[in-house]
DNA sequence: CGCTTTTGACCGGCGC
DNA sequence: GCGCCGGTCAAAAGCG
């Protein structure tokens, strides 16, 4: 009987071992292919910029240029995100950051089936500071707010009513570390703005994407990669941490040079 | 009663 | 030119 359990034990180890190493030769591929990811990332980035640069010198001299300026150029100039983690069964689109918010409108997107909210501050009546919340596609208990524009008015130094658990002297911080993953963004700072849908749903929404590296990816590159990316696409971990890696690895990028 | 939220309508940009 | 879509408006309802 003994023997038997020693037996079955010893296979057991073995099987661990196995797993082990599978797990570990899992996340060398996995480590490979988010370096190429990054990589690709990079030139999208630099073929980005470079159209940029070409569109907007002659912003007066034709017509067409004249008109508003693209909205990729201002989420980059002005909006910032933070994500929040929440009570999955809470479904209310509130995000405590110490501000007081005035909810004006609320739409269903097309790339997310969560309705969006759109709201304005209203701790001053001429702050033109907005914030979209959204829940993640992904995740429905990750939060994505969106802050557009800089307070022209004192944050609060109060915790307000709901006392959340944030410090009061830098709430958004506190908001920020509820997010698994090192996405340092500071509404009063202009960041860039990340999507954290990167793996859509495919409904037509590859064309407005330019950082949809992760179909480029797929199609460039040899099938069993593709069948991880598959896997790891419909991973919530995964994705949120490779936005939070694509996030850092854009605001590591030394800052390009504008004209 | 005043403020906030909800929600359908409206508007403007953009792609086809 | 037309339709789609995101963002905003504003009237009505809800709430303390």
């Amino acid at each position: 009987m003994a023997a038997l359990d020693g037996g079955i034990r010893n296979h057991k180890v073995e099987v661990l071992k196995i797993e082990l190493e599978r797990l570990r030769k899992e996340n060398e591929d996995l480590r490979l292919g988010l370096e190429i990811m990054g990589s690709k990332y990079e030139v999208l980035q630099a073929h980005l910029q470079k159209n940029m640069a070409t569109i907007s010198p002659d912003h007066g001299s034709s017509q067409d240029s004249n008109k508003r300026p693209r909205t990729e150029e201002v989420s980059v100039a002005k909006a910032s995100q933070v994500f929040v983690r929440t009570n999955p069964k809470d479904k209310s689109l509130t995000v405590k950051d110490g501000f007081q918010w005035r909810k004006y409108g609320q739409k269903i997107t097309k790339d997310n089936p969560s309705p969006r909210a759109y709201f304005r501050c209203s701790m001053a009546p001429q702050c033109p500071v907005k914030k979209k919340v959204q829940r993640c596609m992904e995740d429905s208990s990750i939060l994505v707010a969106t802050y557009e524009g800089a307070h022209n008015h004192e944050p609060p130094h109060d915790a307000p009513a709901g006392g959340s658990s944030y410090s009061p002297d830098s709430p958004i911080k506190g908001l920020v570390a509820n997010f698994p993953c090192p996405t340092t963004v500071d509404p009063f700072q202009p960041t860039v703005t990340l999507d954290l849908t990167l793996s859509g749903t495919g409904t037509g929404q590859e064309k407005r994407r330019p950082q949809n590296f992760m179909e480029d990816y797929r199609k460039s590159n040899c099938g069993r990669v593709e069948e991880y990316v598959a896997s790891l696409t419909k991973d919530t971990n995964f994705t949120l941490a490779l936005a939070a890696a694509v996030a850092r690895s854009i605001t590591d990028q030394p800052k390009p040079t504008k004209a």
